[in-house]
DNA sequence: GAGTTTGAAACT
DNA sequence: CAGTTTCAAACTC
């Protein structure tokens, strides 16, 4: 899933973008149990999805360094022409694997580089680098497109932009033994298909991505259905760091991108992709804290004739391990139509990732952010937690950025302009908050209702620390992955810091003033504390840290402890954040060694007849009788448990003082609430004045006072008081007639002083 | 704002 | 697991 430009997009007609073309038709899913989990049995309806990809993929490998362009396999010759791209076959599986061909790789439609591949039994593709070639240095930093025609006349569209620098893998889903050949014979024949992979990776990471960096794309399984039909994609990415130790908060970039025809009045149907990055493609992610596969959808929009079918792409996704493999599989029964995917032919698309349980289907959105690398998220259904992926703008931009522009059609989705350094596009902002009204509560797929607390969010590093597999479940809901600087890895990051980004995002780009950091980000929201309400405290500023001597690595820090990234903070020596990545992740590692609840929720649900909310652990209070913030439970507005083992404790339902307090809280609640209403409301009145005024003063129309009452016209508006004073005097009135008197006639001088405001003109007062 | 108190987290 | 230390927030002046 990932960026396709519009371009690209454009490049490739809906009919050609069928699956048929590569798929087998007489082919039993059963017959390749490596394949099995992407083959399906039933033509229209969706693949049910796998969670694990062939840990031997047999598949072509392409690597990247090589900078082909397009890569062409009619199946029977290409003719190179230019530099020469060989690619060694991967595969492992001889028994099925089909006889090898050179494809035709071109670059930039200068260049072609050929390369032998071949189609496993399972449908895999490897291209594989061998050498670079004399021209690839030259296109490594701009995008390249591979386009692969399989023998049956299929045809592979591979696109990648920026210095991906890995060798990409298509791997067709389980066809049985037949040879993708034999396959191609059929229907594919007479209908070629076109597959569309975009990848777009950091030109900065290729020093560390290194060749052995793998992407896999698992093209699933064939349909029998016509080719008008809507086709959907396992997809599945598989991270290893391993020996990857850059620091950089910008990760490289796969984003792969399939497109498929679909007819509104025609079943859907499934490719797998699966990209893999790593030199280990056993290891696996497991994305779903529920262990289970969890159905992504993927709807990314780009380019398209308004009317044209929405391409979607469902997609399981499962997380297993985390830093090395991520798998988004297909579920089965699922209809991608779930997600509605809004695009425009003016703006750039954005991908949004729908990902539900396979019982309770979720939405999820993956959208761009304006940060140094646009930010990719998914929302995983059960445990809310966000996976990012930052993608960092490359420098293909000639290739055109494209994303699509996709909102969920229950999400109230803000459209923004966003601005990278060299991408401008248009983003549906979505906030962490209406998301998780959104998505419904997720079921596993054994039925187990899923916790929904949202209280905490960790921050997991981008990793390329492959020993660091914290126990997803006992991530806190609302974590998010984004990729770890310079290497694959995914990092948690807190869901308030997309949201922050996106915020940021929007101010900054709204304005077109550029790119935006996450250091430069000023409004800052925050997810509730741990069991508060998570409606009240939704964006309400964070509190900074002031940490001084942990450097927020530690659960003294709020701001780490709650899965945040510390901004604006006040903190000195900060390591909780992008920059300090591996720090961050052995810090998280150690917590999580120490407890492995240690970022979970520490107000949770209470045994049945208890109180909703309560400590997890209890308070240990002496002195403070748990009626002072040192408190957690008196904090967290909760009263104490049995699980407390306070001394003193006064923070129970009868106590007096408890009471006491509580009603004082209240009431200086209440007062600050009521002055900051009056504060706002004295402002708004201040702002309204000034601005009726200052157009008056500005166009002639009326004056300040200050504008006309002078000292002049106040002088003699006192001598004609005084005037008054001393007639009264010498007619001897009473005191109370000479007051009258004077009053009447400061009357008199304001009605003139009035009367004269508004000509231009100084007044003139006479007595 | 500086200093003190407090209790959770970290350490031994 | 208990005791001690470290730490940062809460609190007081």
């Amino acid at each position: 899933m990932d960026v396709v430009s519009p371009e690209l997009n454009s490049l490739l007609p809906d009919e050609i973008m069928d699956t048929e073309a590569i798929i087998m038709d007489d082919d039993p899913p059963s017959e390749s149990p490596a394949a099995s989990g992407q083959s399906q049995p039933s033509d229209d309806s969706p693949v049910p999805m796998e969670t694990d990809v062939p840990a031997v993929p047999e598949i072509v490998s392409l690597c990247s360094d090589a900078p082909p362009t397009q890569l062409t396999q009619a199946g029977t010759t290409s003719t190179p022409t230019g530099s020469t791209l060989s690619s060694t076959l991967t595969s492992t599986t001889p028994k099925t694997t089909s006889s090898l061909s050179r494809v035709s790789l071109t670059s930039g439609g200068l260049q072609k580089l050929s390369a032998p591949f071949t189609l496993s039994a399972n449908h895999q593709i490897i291209l594989n680098k061998v050498a670079s070639s004399p021209g690839a240095d030259t296109a490594r930093s701009q995008g390249t497109t591979t386009t692969t025609t399989t023998p049956g006349g299929q045809q592979f569209m591979v696109t990648t932009i920026g210095k991906s620098g890995q060798p990409i893998v298509l791997q067709l889903p389980h066809t049985g033994s037949k040879s993708a050949s034999v396959q191609g014979l059929g229907e594919a024949k007479a209908n070629p298909q076109h597959f569309k992979v975009v990848t777009v990776s950091s030109a900065s990471q290729v020093s560390t991505l290194q060749a052995q960096q793998l992407k896999t794309v698992q093209i699933a399984k064939k349909t029998q259905v016509s080719s008008a039909g809507p086709i959907k994609f396992v997809f599945t990415k598989a991270v290893n760091n391993k020996g990857l130790t850059a620091q950089t908060s910008v990760s490289n970039v796969i984003t792969g991108r399939v497109l498929s025809t679909s007819s509104p009045v025609t079943p859907p149907r499934t490719i797998t992709l699966s990209e893999t990055l790593g030199s280990s493609s056993s290891s696996k992610i497991a994305i779903s804290p529920l262990k289970s596969p969890s159905k992504l959808t993927v709807v990314s929009v780009a380019s398209q004739v308004p009317n044209s079918p929405q391409k979607s792409v469902s997609l399981p996704l499962n997380m297993a391990h985390l830093g090395h493999q991520i798998l988004l599989q297909q579920s089965t029964a699922t209809s991608p139509a779930k997600v509605v995917s809004i695009h425009s032919t003016t703006m750039k698309p954005v991908q949004t990732v729908t990902v539900g349980g396979v019982g309770a289907p979720q939405f999820k959105t993956i959208f761009p952010l304006s940060t140094p690398s646009n930010v990719q998220q998914i929302q995983v259904p059960g445990s809310r937690f966000h996976y990012v992926r930052l993608v960092t703008a490359t420098t293909g931009s000639s290739t055109g950025h494209a994303s699509s522009p996709i909102t969920n059609s229950s999400m109230t989705a803000k459209p923004m302009v966003v601005n990278t350094t060299q991408v401008r596009m248009s983003v549906p902002i979505v906030p962490a908050q209406t998301m998780k009204q959104v998505v419904p509560k997720p079921l596993t797929s054994s039925g187990q209702v899923l916790t929904t607390q949202t209280q905490q969010r960790l921050i997991m590093p981008a990793t390329s620390l492959p020993q660091i597999q914290p126990n997803l479940t006992n991530l806190p809901p609302g974590t998010m992955l984004a990729p770890g600087s310079g290497n694959m890895g995914y990092a948690v990051l807190p869901a308030q810091y997309i949201t922050q980004l996106q915020q940021s995002a929007y101010v900054t780009l709204a304005s077109s003033s550029g790119f935006s950091t996450p250091t430069g980000i000023q409004t800052q929201a925050r997810l509730p504390l741990n069991g508060l309400s998570t409606s009240g405290a939704a964006f309400r500023p964070r509190k900074p840290c002031n940490c001084t001597k942990s450097q927020c690595l530690k659960l003294y820090c709020d701001c780490f402890a709650n899965g945040e990234f510390c901004q604006n903070c006040n903190c000195t020596n900060c390591f909780n954040n992008l920059e300090h990545e591996t720090d961050r992740a052995k810090a998280i590692k150690a917590c999580l060694d120490r407890n492995p609840e240690a970022f979970k929720p520490k107000i949770g649900k209470g045994k049945e007849g208890e109180s909703d909310r309560r400590h997890s652990k209890g308070c240990n209070c002496k002195r403070s009788g748990c009626l002072k913030n040192y408190c957690e439970c008196y904090e967290a507005k909760i009263m104490c448990s049995s699980t407390c083992k306070c001394v003193g404790c006064k923070n129970f339902e009868e106590s007096p003082e408890r009471k006491t307090l509580m009603h004082l809280a209240d009431a200086a609640e209440v007062r600050v609430q009521q002055q900051t209403a009056a504060k706002t409301k004295l402002s708004s009145q201040i702002s309204d004045l000034l601005t009726r005024t200052t157009p008056a003063i500005t166009s002639g129309g009326g004056r300040m006072p200050y504008t006309f009452v002078t000292k002049e016209v106040a002088e003699v508006t006192c001598e004609c008081l005084l005037e008054q004073a001393e007639q009264a005097e010498l007619n001897q009135q009473p005191q109370a007639t000479a007051e009258r008197m004077i009053l009447e006639e400061f009357g008199r001088c304001l009605m003139r002083i009035i009367s004269s405001a508004g000509k231009t003109d100084c007044p003139s007062i006479n007595c």
